[in-house]
DNA sequence: TAGATTGTTAATCGATTAACAATC
DNA sequence: TAGATTGTTAATCGATTAACAATC
């Protein structure tokens, strides 16, 4: 059988399934790290986040040879990898909707920080609100969002609100040219095409884990 | 429940994918009812999943005819059929661990009432916070977490905990027969085999949707 | 060396998609 | 009827898994 050039080009658009790995094998690393682990091996990864280790190896092999073979993966230089195969090393600047108690405890999150994606703004429609500050950020007026999203440079608007505002938020996120939107509420919200919805729904999960578990 | 089983045999354990997409249908399906709607065709599930329709066609006729040609999905029959498949028409007693901004988020939330999940009991380990109401539920005191999962029937717990508390609350959780766990920190957990940990991570969906619009 | 773990192959299974007859 | 949408088939693609040589 005739192959293909030995090195097809693996800096093509990753597929979907990958990208959602390699998020997830970015977490793990990044957690792993703060536990003061230098190593990691494909078990371990597996372990923690229930993706086969054969599946996990495939993964990152497909980009190079990351690995020592009995020792396992360097974390610091895995993560490095990860970072560039995802194009997210740069800062990404997000706007978020609510400074409710969702917003706030999106707000504190580390997580956010350790990957790089920066909330630049919080906007609430609530004049008690507005002015104070939840952690280093100050709420502004829901009415300034559109000159937010352009002032600095916004291009994901995240919704913490009740499930009666979003569709109009998500509509003035349109407006002011915003593409990616993420969706904690549990509306369900019409957008136009080109623009991405991903709704986060932890409950769902749940329900789904619970078949598995009950059954 | 009357009705003789098909040919195939569908009372077969689901395959993951298959429970993980019917839970996403059931929630689109819940939403779409409050919204007032009566009628939903696979199209519109699909834009809101982002599940191809064909595939949520497939999904459904394993289990029956639910539709109608030209017409679509009877909204509240299809509800049903789901939860009979899920199983989740009972009523399912968990338990919160931590009374902060994200686990009083999480208590305000309706999505988990609507799918038959029962907050039956919330700890804190800050005294300030014991006896002070969460919702309808009082904050019981983190040294009670034993009892009340055997007297309250809980078979899942919720770490909605600071990253360093995680492992400590997974332990205990544990060793009072826990065998569900859901995290919403971001802490690696290590747990026995027998038990199922399921880590619910905005921030990673988030990179990974990054990955997809930005390029 | 001895044990561990990667990188890789091959086989299988499930997901995805286009297409379209059936039928409401 | 005419238009819409399901239920289903068939082809293809990606995910999963076991197995194991390579090699640290």
């Amino acid at each position: 059988m005739l192959q293909a050039p030995p090195q097809t080009a693996p800096t093509d658009r990753l597929t979907v399934g990958v990208a959602a790995r390699l998020s997830r094998y970015l977490q793990v690393l990044t957690q792993a790290k703060k536990m003061g682990k230098a190593r990691i091996s494909s078990q371990e990864i597996s372990d923690y986040t229930n993706i086969n280790a054969t599946q996990i190896r495939r993964d990152l092999s497909a980009f190079g040879k990351f690995g020592k073979r009995g020792v396992g993966y360097n974390i610091d230089s895995l993560l490095g990898e990860i970072r560039k195969i995802l194009r997210t090393q740069g800062q990404h600047n997000i706007l978020l909707v609510g400074a409710g108690r969702l917003g706030e405890a999106i707000v504190s999150s580390p997580i956010f920080a350790e990957h790089g994606i920066h909330i630049a703004a919080i906007v609430d429609t609530d004049p008690e609100k507005v002015g104070r500050h939840v952690g280093d950020i100050g709420v502004s007026d829901y009415g300034e969002l559109g000159d937010l999203v352009r002032d600095k440079n916004i291009i994901v608007g995240v919704l913490a609100v009740p499930a009666t505002s979003a569709q109009q938020a998500a509509e003035d996120l349109v407006d002011s040219g915003v593409k990616i939107i993420f969706n904690y509420s549990e509306a369900l919200l019409d957008v136009p095409s080109d623009v991405a919805v991903h709704t986060s729904n932890p409950a769902v999960d749940l329900l789904y884990a619970l078949y598995f578990h009950l059954t």
